[in-house]
DNA sequence: GTTATACCTGTAACCGGTTACACACATCAA
DNA sequence: TTGATGTGTGTAACCGGTTACAGGTATAAC
C-alpha cells in the first residue's frame, strides 16, 4: 500500500500539502494539485484510515448491535441503517447479540475501542449503565427509553388494533401469544391487545412463549389448539409464530380464516407470500431503519436536532386470514 | 478515555512496561504486575485498537460482504460467520452489494482502509482483478473460483435432486424457473434439473427470472400458471420464489401436492411452516458460513491448510409439496 | 516606502499504541 | 575476578495520517 510518503515524494511536495489536497483545506497552487493528484493516480493511493481515526480520534465507522439477524425482521431494520449510512460514507460494524447481556457488553466494547462515532442498538435494556456512560451519540432501534433517542413503533397501539380488527371481525373466544417476556415490543403489544379484549369483555385465552426462534414456533402452535381447542381468533406475537399458528391450523383441518382467525405482526415479506397470506400488524422496519441512521447521522454531525425520538404508527393490512368485514 | 500514558503514569512506570503486562511478552516484575494491573482496573483502561492496528498494520476487524441480508438464505450465511468469528475475537465490518459491481468495489476499497485482516465475499465475479491485487486473505462464500478458497454448496447436484425427486414422484410436464443470469449458483441449480429432465426425455418449460426479490416472485408465479397452465410440477429458482408458486396454486385451486408438486432451494427458516410445508432442496447455510469464518481464521493466522476449498453435499428435504413415494 | 493581507508551502508535534535497543543489576560458572 | 546469561525497565522510533505554526512571496492599501 503506497502511503501519504510515498505520493509526495512522487510529486515533490510535503505531505502536510498533500492532506490539504486530500482533504480540500488550506491553500493550495493548482499547479501543485495536480502535480499531487497526478501521484495519487500513478500510485493509486488511498488515505489510511486507521491513521486519520487515530489522530482525529474519531472514523467512519457505526457499530449496529441487533438481537438475531435470523429473525426475518432485523435484516430489514439493518438494510435501511445500512442505505442511509452509506449515504454519508459511514461503514458498520455488526454484531447479534441474541438479547445476551454478555455479548452486547462486548460488543459495545469493542465498538468504542474501533472509535466508531456511534451506535444503533437494540437492546432490551437502554438504561444499562453501560449505555449511560458512553461519550458517543447513539440511538435506540425498535426499544425506547424516555430520555435518549429511538426509533421505534407503537407496538401498544399495534396490539390494540390487532385486537380490535379481529373482534371486529367476529372472533369471540380469542387467544393472545405473548412472546418474551424480556423483550420490551413484545410485552407492547401483548398488553394492548389484553387491553382491548377486556375492555370489550371478551373470553381470551393466553399462550406464553420464551422466543421468537423458528423450531420452537411450531411448539406452540401445538399447544396452542391442544390447549385452546375452541379458540377462533389467534393474535400473534410476530408472523413467525403466526405462520407457524396457520400451518399447525391447516393440519388440524381448520378453514383459515372461517373457522380461526389469524393476525400476526411485524409483516416480514414472507407473510404476504403465505397461503392463505396472513394478515398482520405492519411495522415499516426500512423506513425505522433509516430514520435511526438518519437521526444518529444528525447527532453525530452536531445539527441542531427537533424532535430525538420518533414513534412510527403501526397499521392493519388486512389480507387472507381475517374475513372479510361486511 | 484513558491511554496507556495515564496508566503508565498511576502506576509509576513506563507506557512499554504497561505495554508488557498488556500483552503479556517481555519480563515483567511480579510487583510492577500487581501495581500496572491495579492503575488498570482504577481507570477502567481498555486499549485503543486503533493505535495498536496502526502499528501492527492489522486489525481484528473482517470485512463480509453479502448480496442482500434481506434475502433469508444470508442472514443464516451470517450468523455462522459471525459466530465463528466471535471465537476468535474478530469483529465484522458488513455491507450489502446488491449483486453491483460499483458497490462491491466500493466496500473492497473502505474494507482495506480500514485494515480489514480478511475477507469473505459472496461475489458473483470472484475472478475480478480487484480480487486478484488483494494483499490479504479472502474466501469466496456460496460462489466459486477454481484456484482461490472458496465454501460453497453443491448446486449443479441439487439442481439435478431435485430433478430425479419430482420426476421419480410422478411429475410429466415439468416447469423449471431459471434465477437471475448473472448469479452463478442459480445458474448451477438450473442446469442440473434441465441435465436430468432432458436426460430423461421428459418434455419441461423454462421461465426465466431476473431477481430473488419478494415482490417480483408474485408475479413470475402468475407468470408461470398462465403460461404453463398444464404444468404438473414446479423446480423454483429458491424458496422465496417457491412460497410465491404454491400461493398462486392455492389461489387457482390447484392441490398441492396433487395437482402440482414443487420444490424449492435453500431451505430457509420459513419453508418448514409454510402450509403445506415445502419441499426443498437442503443447503447447510449457517455451517457454510461458519466453514468460510474457519477457512480465513487458517488463512490469516497462517496455519498450513489441508484443503483451501470446500463443497457440501446438498440435500433433497421431503416435506409436503411432493408426493409420497409408494 | 511601509504595512497589511492573501496565498503557498514545509517542519514538526501529535494521536496511542508496540517494540528495538540500551542499560542496570543479579546470579552463576569457570 | 571475569564474563556469560537472565531479569527488569525506560527511552525513543515508528505506524500514517492531520494540523498548528512559522516563514516566504506577491499584491493591495495607505
Amino acid at each position: 500500500m503506497a502511503t501519504i510518503k510515498d505520493v509526495a515524494g512522487r510529486a515533490g511536495v510535503s505531505v502536510a500539502t498533500v492532506s490539504r489536497v486530500l482533504n480540500g483545506n488550506g491553500y493550495v497552487h493548482e499547479d501543485t494539485r495536480q502535480k499531487v493528484e497526478e501521484a495519487i493516480r500513478a500510485l493509486n493511493y488511498t488515505p489510511n484510515e486507521v491513521a486519520r481515526s487515530l489522530y482525529k480520534k474519531k472514523s467512519k465507522l457505526v457499530g449496529l448491535l441487533l438481537p438475531d439477524i435470523t429473525n426475518p425482521y432485523f435484516p430489514q431494520l439493518a438494510r435501511g441503517v445500512e442505505d442511509r449510512m452509506q449515504e454519508n460514507d459511514y461503514r458498520l460494524i455488526f454484531g447479534n447479540s441474541d438479547e445476551n447481556r454478555e455479548k452486547e457488553m462486548d460488543y459495545i466494547q469493542t465498538f468504542i475501542q474501533n472509535h466508531v462515532v456511534g451506535i444503533i442498538s437494540s437492546t432490551n435494556d437502554p438504561g444499562a449503565e453501560m449505555y449511560a456512560e458512553l461519550r458517543i451519540p447513539i440511538v435506540f432501534l425498535d426499544r425506547t427509553t424516555s430520555d435518549r433517542p429511538s426509533v421505534y413503533a407503537d407496538g401498544r397501539e399495534g396490539g390494540r388494533l390487532a385486537a380490535r380488527e379481529i373482534i371486529k371481525r367476529g372472533s369471540k373466544r380469542i387467544t393472545i401469544i405473548q412472546g418474551p417476556a424480556h423483550v420490551g415490543p413484545a410485552m407492547d403489544r401483548y398488553e394492548g391487545a389484553v387491553e382491548v379484549v377486556r375492555e370489550r369483555g371478551l373470553s381470551y385465552d393466553v399462550l406464553k412463549t420464551t422466543s421468537f426462534s423458528f423450531t420452537e414456533a411450531e411448539g406452540w402452535a401445538q399447544d396452542l389448539f391442544r390447549l385452546y381447542p375452541d379458540t377462533d381468533g389467534v393474535i400473534a406475537s410476530n408472523d413467525i409464530v403466526a405462520s407457524a399458528v396457520l400451518q399447525e391450523a391447516f393440519r388440524l383441518g381448520k378453514r383459515v380464516p372461517e373457522d380461526v382467525q389469524i393476525i400476526g405482526f411485524d409483516d416480514i415479506p414472507l407473510s404476504r407470500l403465505l397461503a392463505p397470506s396472513l394478515s398482520t400488524i405492519h411495522q415499516p422496519a426500512y423506513e425505522m431503519g433509516r430514520e435511526a441512521a438518519e437521526l444518529l447521522i444528525q447527532l453525530m454531525e452536531g445539527q441542531h436536532i427537533e424532535r430525538k425520538s420518533k414513534q412510527y404508527p403501526v397499521q392493519f393490512i388486512e389480507r387472507q386470514t381475517t374475513r372479510k368485514v361486511d
